[in-house]
DNA sequence: CGTCTGACGTGGT
DNA sequence: TACCACGCCAGAC
């Protein structure tokens, strides 16, 4: 049993590319289901130095959340060079590409 | 120890 | 459909 913060870290390192996850269903796969906000912290503390696919974390509704302007331009850009279809400036189609974590169990 | 915070989720209006 | 209030819980201080 790893902590849960180790566990977020493996969980975003295994989104492939071209698909994304919400961070409730990040915490989901890491053992905690209410944990949605821990996985905002681990990105904070954690996306560069475990060089973590940070991008391919969106909330729920398939937009990208993160507040600093510049950091969410580069999400959005390193989604559409990975072939991500956007339904708007800001929200990806979770429907086609959220990550399926069968695939992980 | 106690308190605050946050790139969220859910349910009610 | 959109917005608001509240719950959640690990880490920073």
């Amino acid at each position: 049993m790893k902590a849960f913060t180790e566990r977020v870290i493996e969980i975003i390192q295994k989104i492939p590319e071209g698909e994304v996850a919400t961070y409730g269903q990040v915490a989901r796969m890491a053992g905690s289901p209410r944990g949605a906000r821990q996985v905002v912290r681990i990105l904070h503390s954690c996306s560069d130095k475990y060089d973590l696919p940070w991008h391919r974390v969106v909330n729920k509704k398939g937009e990208i959340a993160i507040q600093d302007p510049l950091a969410s331009a580069s999400q959005l850009k390193k989604l559409k060079e990975e072939g991500v279809s956007f339904l708007s400036d800001k929200a990806v189609n979770l429907n086609a590409h959220q990550f399926d974590p069968l695939q992980d169990f």
